[in-house]
DNA sequence: AGTTTTACCTAACGGCGTTAGCAAAGGTAG
DNA sequence: CTACCTTTGCTAACGCCGTTAGGTAAAACT
């Protein structure tokens, strides 16, 4: 009897309706305007079916970040058949990841994060600005020697400020598998040691 | 007449009152957990005196972050009396940031937009395995020839990871003043192109 | 047929940001 | 001291939110 079995798939479609829809609103609307009601309503049945199949919201961000995972993952996979010479590799893989990032907002936010309803996203433009001047600062002064640009000091500001950051958000979200924190100090040590290396 | 001025001053205060509440309870208990009832609560006020004060609740997380911002900056000023040889401050202002940042991880997240509730902060380290894995094979093939140890793998990982996720969440937060999203795409290439050198 | 399970809903709880409207207190001028 | 105005602060509400208790009617099973 395929009772139980349409049951099931019935269920199972229900489960992927609510996510979908719960990325289309991300997608519209970012993921601050999401809610139960919304997605209730937009899957026309009442809120408390969604708690049928989702514990509650995290849950369902949380499903929806696995399916970013998921796709990048996809993506990344793609790249190791069709690029044998690692460094080709390497690079198509970062390629992939950008492209992935801001093809996909949504997912990336989800994934790491990001998306504060602070800071206003934009508006802190200036407030940035003296931390690029110290940063700059000291960057040209080791340069200077060498023939100095303009755009390329812009470049080496950006250069320095994502390693920076990228570590610290990493650390900081629990991404980073290394569980002792001298240990993620020592990363960024080497790090910023081969940074001022190549300049 | 100081009654002027008074009212002045007690404005003045009412106000940075407001402000350290909010910034210890986002200590306390996380900056999702902040809310103007809460902070009402605190001050022994109701709840509309905040908005004489802030327009809304953006505002007062806006005002929280700029004096993240100025604490960073009076850090970095030290540096540039104490070290100067660029080399040494580049690598203090690195420390710095650092530091900033987890002493007052607060802040940083303030400033960064940092802290969705979802991916639940640290579930999600699985996830990243596959990603890391890819990279991983990728470092090792072209650092083969090289003399390879495991944990210097692990840092590359992690160094590369960084820069990727860095520049991303800078551009995609909107904190970068290249208006120009192929010079953003640009100072990646170079990034990555720079890095692979470095290996 | 009656009985149990499932699907689904209404209605509520307690919380949130925000605002309208009112009362009291503080200060000013006659 | 009185009349007035401004500031200060409150209560109460609006419309959201996530979440859950409890009930009803249909579906499936015996």
């Amino acid at each position: 009897m395929g009772i139980l079995e349409r049951r099931i798939r019935q269920k199972e479609n229900m489960r992927t309706t609510i996510l979908a829809v719960a990325l289309q609103q991300v997608k519209d609307e970012g993921w601050q305007s999401l809610s139960i009601r919304k997605i209730a309503d937009a899957i026309e049945y009442s809120v408390p079916v969604i708690y049928d199949h989702f514990e509650n919201k995290e849950a369902i961000l949380f499903e929806l970040s696995l399916d970013g995972f998921r796709l990048l993952e996809r993506s990344l996979e793609k790249n190791k058949k069709k690029y044998p010479d690692p460094t080709e590799r390497l690079k198509a893989h970062a390629e992939t990841y950008w492209n992935f990032a801001f093809k996909n907002p949504e997912y990336y936010q989800l994934m790491y994060g990001l998306g504060m309803p602070c800071c206003g996203a934009g508006k802190m433009k200036p407030e940035f600005n003296s931390f690029r001047k110290y940063i700059g600062e000291a960057i040209e002064g080791i340069v200077k020697n060498k023939k100095s640009d303009d755009s390329e000091t812009c470049f080496k500001i950006y250069a320095f400020w994502s390693v920076l950051h990228g570590l610290i958000s990493i650390v900081m979200m629990r991404c980073s598998d290394i569980d002792d924190s001298t240990m993620n100090k020592k990363v960024m040590d080497d790090t910023v040691e081969a940074f001022i290396k190549n300049l």
